[in-house]
DNA sequence: TTGTATGCGTTATCAA
DNA sequence: TTGATAACGCATACAA
């Protein structure tokens, strides 16, 4: 049909050769009045500039990248079991989360936008959430920008992520190791609160669980003269297997005997999770304290309690581990061990910055201390 | 020196032609393996993927970009002053946040980690946070992944940022849309509340801030009788003025004659906001209600009148806008008109996966609506 | 079914 | 100071 040549095809993005025919340089001249400003003639340089800025030219990241062999960018990694919502399950009245919106009208009323997610600030923010934030602030500072990805546990997910960055930080996940194992040889990669093995090439960013749990039991015991202590949550899970293997050390070393097993071993993802619990709450054969894995776990146990009419503390002394924000407003508010999480991702950032670019090092194991954080579900006043 | 072609180097990236020979196939072959897995006999497949896999191959993701054209990524960018968080003026005890973490030693004591920036629940989550939540959620459904950039307001930084995403939403700032005029040629382009500009080539999402102030300034004549109404927040910010502009015609409509200037023309970012206000509170010469731009500078506010001994809402009533979590923990709690800040994020991101790759479209300006959320600080029960 | 060859847009090396 | 040109690692059209 008609001669489209003489249309801009602004479906190509503008590259190099456009500013350079614009401005009448070669494409060289062009990248250098934006690498090395100072080897261009002023006049030279304005001239690139200028046609630059007509054009709307951006350098391709992808074509940078390729040359100088790096990316500019750290990633983060979600498994995506991480990402859907604890709310997600339970049918969302208004928009679902999960179904585009409709913008063929250009004014959305409320009602459509199914904005119900957020009513329970006791949901928000969790333990990922704190730590992003720190890696973002870290990376940035570092002249990084963050990569966000998210994706299933098959190896080819994992590896589509790290071609595209310069050091990626993982959630954990019980399937990450493998699908991450050989992927070390190529860019440093973090693994958060994952348990330590033997020797792979992770470096690592976790918590002194095991102190953290000595602090907690000891103000139990020393504090409140608790010594019929029991553990709530699945030792399946990262690094619960450490606050219970803690609970059970710092037991000892205050001469009590601790269980061999969790008095109710639930991940918060199970169908029916803290059964247990409940049957001895009904039962009125709960011990005196429960030391939940995780404050999420705490709260959840809150509910349980509450709905067969147990009190805390008075029936029952229940603590967490974490320290959202969650457990600092739930009412009573929890006694747990705060996480520095956003140092969690600060330190995460800051390894992988350093490690960008050299050739694989000695894998680290960074290990943050954590501090007491004392509520009223433990008794305290 | 000696021979170091013996060595495998590991400085450089495993490619396809390291798979193609470990293989014993092409590269070609290798690409086709992992992008067409049923055009390749399964044995060639499974070598190559067993040989991708020790190698720890990762397909680079800039010299996919660039063939393919489009880097699989939305961008989120911030300018920098919106990262900063508003703690970090006042000089922190422990670790400065601007400061590298030690990690030379493997074990980090809690008070080096600097953990007491959010001991304040009130000062989080930010408007910015929930929007990018938001924004995650929606790049993730449509099979992007998400890019956080920040920088100075040059044209470069932005450009830089453009360069490696297939779009673009960037936050307000009174230096963004100079310094992006030309990217929407290249780009899709979002704007968060950003003014409606004659016809630039921005899309846009914001909220319908003056529907929202109608409703709130009906309830206050309406249910609380109150006539006396003053603005306080500076018009300068971005989406500020509308909500004034906003609460000046619902006054008329209801037959008042509103101020032609806010009581009070503060930001957050002033050296010492809400002067004014404070004078007038000391003064005995308040106004009956203060509508205040933003939930951040309701509850500023709060703090302001505490200091001098108003009680809020008694003495004076007070109302924010954005329905922040803060705004839901306060006390009073605050009344505000809440944005769909989840919904705000979703709605760029799928505007953008939409118009990723596509020719310039014709720009939208999609407006969300609010809700009214009646809190005590408005004198309610 | 697999291999060969080309181009994506940049940076950097070397000449001019 | 500027221009021509060769990688960078991958996907794909085309050959075999």
């Amino acid at each position: 049909m008609g001669d489209a040549a003489m249309v801009p095809d602004r479906a190509r993005r503008v590259t190099v050769y456009d500013v350079a025919a614009r401005a009448g340089v070669s494409i060289a001249t062009v990248s250098f009045a934006f690498r090395r400003p100072d080897e261009v003639r002023a006049a030279t340089r304005e001239a690139v500039l200028t046609a630059a800025r007509e054009l709307g030219y951006a350098p391709s990241g992808s074509a940078r990248g390729l040359v100088s062999r790096r990316t500019g960018s750290l990633g983060l990694h979600s498994f995506d079991m991480l990402i859907e919502r604890p709310q997600d399950e339970e049918a969302p009245e208004g928009a679902a989360v999960d179904a585009d919106l409709d913008l063929s009208a250009d004014t959305l009323p409320w009602a459509a936008l199914g904005d119900d997610v957020h009513s329970d600030p006791l949901a928000y923010p969790l333990y990922v959430d704190e730590i992003q934030r720190g890696f973002e602030l870290e990376a940035r500072r570092r002249g990084h920008n963050v990569l966000l990805s998210s994706g299933g546990r098959s190896t080819a997910d994992v590896a589509d992520t790290a071609g595209r960055v310069d050091g990626l930080a993982v959630f954990p996940s019980i399937v990450a190791r493998e699908s991450l194992a050989h992927i070390t040889q190529t860019i440093p990669v973090v693994l958060f609160s994952s348990p330590i093995a033997s020797a792979d090439g992770y470096h690592r960013v976790l918590v002194d669980n095991v102190q953290g749990m000595q602090d907690l039991v000891a103000h139990l015991v020393q504090d409140h003269q608790i010594t019929d202590l029991a553990f709530v949550g699945g030792p399946a899970a990262a690094d619960y297997a450490e606050r219970f293997a803690g609970m059970q050390s710092a037991m000892r070393r205050f001469g009590l005997t601790p269980a061999s097993e969790p008095l109710d071993s639930s991940l918060l993802g199970d169908t029916r999770p803290l059964a247990r619990v409940r049957e001895l709450a009904i039962a009125g054969a709960l011990p005196r304290a429960l030391i939940c894995a995780s404050d999420q776990l705490a709260l959840f146990t809150f509910e349980i309690l509450r709905s067969v009419g147990s009190r805390v503390p008075e029936d029952v002394v229940v603590t967490g581990f974490d320290g959202v924000l969650a457990s600092r407003l739930s009412v009573p508010r929890l006694t747990t061990v705060r996480q520095p999480m956003e140092a969690m991702g600060r330190v995460a950032a800051q390894l992988l910055a350093n490690a960008a670019g050299a050739p694989p090092q000695m894998p680290r194991t960074l290990r943050l201390g954590t501090q007491l954080r004392i509520g009223q579900s433990c008794g305290c006043p």
